[in-house]
DNA sequence: ATGAAAGCGCTAACAC
DNA sequence: GTGTTAGCGCTTTCAT
């Protein structure tokens, strides 16, 4: 068993108080450069770490954030959680995680364990846009960003994408392929990602003159199997494109029409939403939305640390560009 | 701003001590029912939450499990830091993610990091089988258990799965279907998991009296890049099979074999090392080694509650098994 | 500019 | 069994 080695041991080493110590740590100014690099020279030769909980209980912070997500299983938010990690540890913060299932219950427990906590700062992707707890934050003056998901009503800065436009375009891209039916596979209305990508998709069916026929959106959970129902009752449409609402979904939606013998590309164009790195392996190729997600991680950590600094900024909506890749499954050339 | 609510604050109310409150907070036996049930009722009623950091300083020691692994980004450790985030909240415990990205520096660093912090207890998947920097752990008496691989000649607990034996009966089922030249797109052989599988595709060639050709083996880093180097490579050299060592090189392979118009199941019969949830997707779906990633984290993070608190078990080298999911990749009947 | 001293909230001896 | 007391390692007045 080390011993461990406190200020007081750099102090005695340097020859000076533990306060000085710590203001050298802390990068106060008012220290002479002597004692300064004396400080430097003694925490380098006995290799000492700050004690983090003997700090946070004395400044009543910690160097910690927290990231509630749904579901770290799900490769989207897997990307946006690196993104996070690698602002927040360049930073000198670490990144605690939390899955909530999409259930309002778990989110609101880890919430107020973020509160408890202390934690410096919270990144929440909320699983209702109405529904939310954050209020135990708020309190306690921990600052909140929402991520991939808004909250209505409530001031808080977000970082998503322009869900309506990218949606928007992939359904106009469907239809100068030449599609006329386009089914959508619709996630839960609930959530802000959900409702924005529906609109999309019906504002580009307006804008062409196409019928908004309720019959051609199916929805179900942001899931698998969500998508294998949904895209199971499109079947019965007679559609000629198909529009999946997440990665999941698509996945669901892809096993579907390859047990009914329906080829991607060649008999159905398909786009999906949300782009991963399997989408290359598919024949043919996946067209899809493609999110830049390492980058929302990345923008909300940078967000997350100005509020902790406590920078004086207005309510920030940050919304990067999704863009279509246009690839084979959604080609009908054929 | 809310005001902390204390430890004296619960004793106040309960008309007790301090050191009762914590006794009680703690599952002390020692204590009369009548002041539980006075102690328990001022926790509820003022929404208590003891201060972890004052906690852990008074006590060295956290509630917090560090979790290092090479990157959250690829799905198969995305599952299993699911299961040790699951079985770690159930404990009570929270999990800090760290990702290495398979560098040795960065694996060190997060080490000392979780010494430092005098973190519960270190979840880690090495980045090599034989350098390790676990020592700062092992010093300060912090219990480690390795997970998806080993530390050869360190006397560490560890939770895998049977790498050689899932790799010889793949290797075996494409027998089976009638391959007799079968490419091995092989991961590291610095890792265990890299060694392991390429010695189980040598074994079950050997056992079926096919000559082991090392032109039929080409190895890259664990990365989609690398399957399609690898893969590009085998191409040239007439195989009637391929088997590739992990998810990603699977992504790669399959890109490479597309892009030249090759069919998984017509043209070439194709397994790959890990199932993910897209494998269905696939057409053909694919046949893969599936591991019981979720299992792998629950298993891992049980094993290290169990050092934590200090149960005196004989070094656990738990082995899972993962088992060939044979869909249409593979076959060969036409 | 630097040091001495107090105290953050908790637990573990020790005393009763 | 329960309370009193000391102190974990750090930062931050307050003196000097």
């Amino acid at each position: 068993m080390m011993p461990t080695t406190t200020i007081r041991d750099v102090a005695a080493t340097a020859a000076v108080s533990a306060a000085t110590v710590s203001r050298v740590l802390n990068g106060r100014v008012d220290v002479a450069p002597e004692l300064r690099d004396r400080v430097l020279a003694a925490v380098a030769q006995l290799n000492y770490r700050p004690n983090g909980a003997a700090r946070s209980l004395r400044t009543r912070a910690t160097t910690v954030l927290g990231v509630i997500i749904s579901d770290i299983t799900n490769p989207f938010f897997t990307s946006m959680v690196r993104g996070v990690e690698d602002a927040a540890q360049e930073a000198g913060y670490s990144v605690v995680l939390a899955n909530t299932d999409e259930d309002l219950d778990k989110e609101r427990r880890y919430v107020e364990v973020a509160a408890a906590e202390q934690m410096a700062g919270v990144v929440l992707s909320p699983a209702s846009s109405s529904h939310t707890s954050i209020s135990y934050l708020v309190d306690r003056n921990i600052p909140v960003v929402t991520i991939d998901r808004r909250l209505r009503g409530a001031p808080v800065d977000s970082v998503t994408v322009n869900n309506f436009r990218a949606a928007f375009e992939a359904t106009e891209h469907l239809i100068e392929q030449g599609c006329r039916r386009i089914g959508f596979v619709a996630g839960p209305v609930t959530t802000t990602t959900g409702s924005r990508r529906l609109a999309g998709y019906k504002a580009a069916l307006r804008a062409a003159g196409l019928p908004d026929d309720p019959q051609l959106v199916a929805s179900g959970e942001f899931r698998i199997d969500g998508g294998r129902a949904a895209t199971a009752t499109l079947l019965g449409q007679h559609i000629d494109g198909l529009f999946a609402a997440n990665n999941l979904m698509t996945i669901g939606a892809l096993e579907t029409l390859g047990a009914h013998g329906i080829e991607p590309g060649r008999d159905l164009a398909v786009v999906g939403f949300d782009d991963i790195n399997w989408g290359t392996a598919l024949r043919p190729p996946l067209t899809a939305v493609s999110q830049p997600t390492y980058e929302i991680g990345q923008r909300t950590a940078e967000l997350l640390l100005r509020r902790i600094r406590g920078e004086k900024l207005p309510l920030q909506r940050i919304v990067l560009p999704a863009k279509l890749v246009i690839r084979e499954s959604s080609l009908r050339h054929r």
